[in-house]
DNA sequence: CCGGGGCGTCAAGATGGTGTGAGGACGCCA
DNA sequence: TGGCGTCCTCACACCATCTTGACGCCCCGG
């Protein structure tokens, strides 16, 4: 999860970036005073940076150079002046974008969104691995023991539900509502049958099971480590 | 020395500009239509894009959009317009700042500096290749076997949203959106003949893909390392 | 020892999606 | 206005996938 670390005097301001970032998938974490934002940037080491130029104890752009000697950290300035030399000078000191009071919440959600791709972070795709078996979520990618392995639809959407809790028991009623839809439950030999061909593709088998558990009466497990 | 490809329609922005950035130690080049951009964007591969988002021909976001397939280059959208959504669409789009006309030529300057000390990373050619087979994203080209291929619009942009991904399982719900429009994605039969007309001219075939994979049911697939 | 329920396995029919070919509609340019 | 390229539409054969039923096995309880 991205953490921001937001740097404003303003309660009203801090409160308000506090929920909204919040909903949106970021850790947000806060500051008050320039001297307390250049502590935590040190000691928590943020994603992203959200300063205002307006502090009681430092120059905002002051804050933005001292940042810089160590950090490569994307830096967006929120400032209530519009004057052009505060933003030259900010931005030379090293900010990476500007943003002048009021601002509208999505725009100031889509530059984070600019800085943090520009930042590379966005290249984590999800993708799983169970010893020589490696589940590419983001591509709908199987491979098994070097080889690509072809899924159909619900075979995949079935692994894609055990893969996503490892471990844990999962009904056959939860797993028939998950990967055929919600009218279904009592139809067990769906189950039989695409569980049979997923250990196939998989190279698993029923009698000597690495990735997938029979729990008699109840479900099937997907086995978090597999004895490799 | 920093090239700058600077996109406007009206030619009293390409002149201040041109005289403002060439007194700043910039080489300038120019285009006014989106066409004339992206082709020399491909061309001269320029260190930074000044992008207009009020062209004659395309949509600046689309500039954007097909800028990205291929390139890393820093864009900065100019614009009259200062609605949020604008602003969102051609940072999301992949823009990497959004000035709002009239602009202080000094904060333009800045923003260009700040762009551009982010860049940092190498200009490649976009060309991509796949065994006998080469795409210039940039030039709109593409050579099979030696031989360069005709492709219609529709079909280089299906080609051109496929290779973008390799490897990955694109629905068809996602190449219609990003081929025809977001007004689209149940017309199936579209793909299947444009696939169809692409493995043609590619020198594919459905029942021994080297490229193009069909996932039944679900969508295609352009095959990342063909077999040679 | 016997019977039953659940599971694994297999194969065949039903279903819906895909490949393919052709033809018409439309806009663009001379 | 006519030709041309491109896009869209349709019908049909074919194939992958889904569904369904049957059967043997094992485990467990009666």
């Amino acid at each position: 999860m991205t953490r921001i670390l937001v740097v404003d005097d303003e309660p009203q301001i801090l409160r308000s970036l506090r929920t909204t970032l919040g909903a949106n998938e970021y850790e947000v974490l806060t500051a008050e005073t320039g001297e307390d934002a250049l502590a935590q940037a040190a000691a928590v080491l943020p994603d992203l940076v959200i300063l205002d130029l307006g502090l009681p104890d430092l120059d905002g752009t002051e804050v933005v150079r001292r940042l810089r000697v160590w950090s490569d950290v994307p830096i967006i300035v929120l400032s209530v002046r519009d004057r052009q030399e505060d933003k030259i000078g900010a931005l030379d000191a090293g900010a990476d974008d500007y943003v002048t009071k009021p601002f509208g919440l999505g725009e100031l959600l889509a530059r984070i969104r600019a800085a943090q791709r520009r930042a590379g972070g966005v290249q984590t795709e999800p993708v799983l691995a169970f010893g020589d078996l490696t589940v590419d979520l983001g591509r709908r990618l199987v491979m098994a023991a070097g080889e690509p392995v072809h899924l159909t639809p619900t075979e995949f959407r079935l692994l894609e539900a055990m893969v996503a809790h490892p471990g844990k028991l999962l009904t056959q009623r939860w797993l028939l509502q998950h990967v055929w839809g919600g009218a279904y439950g009592a139809e067990a030999n769906y189950l039989r049958v695409y569980v049979r061909q997923l250990r196939q593709k998989l190279g698993d088998r029923a009698d000597a099971p690495r990735f997938i558990l029979t729990e008699p009466g109840v479900g099937y497990r997907w086995v978090a480590d597999p004895p490799s």
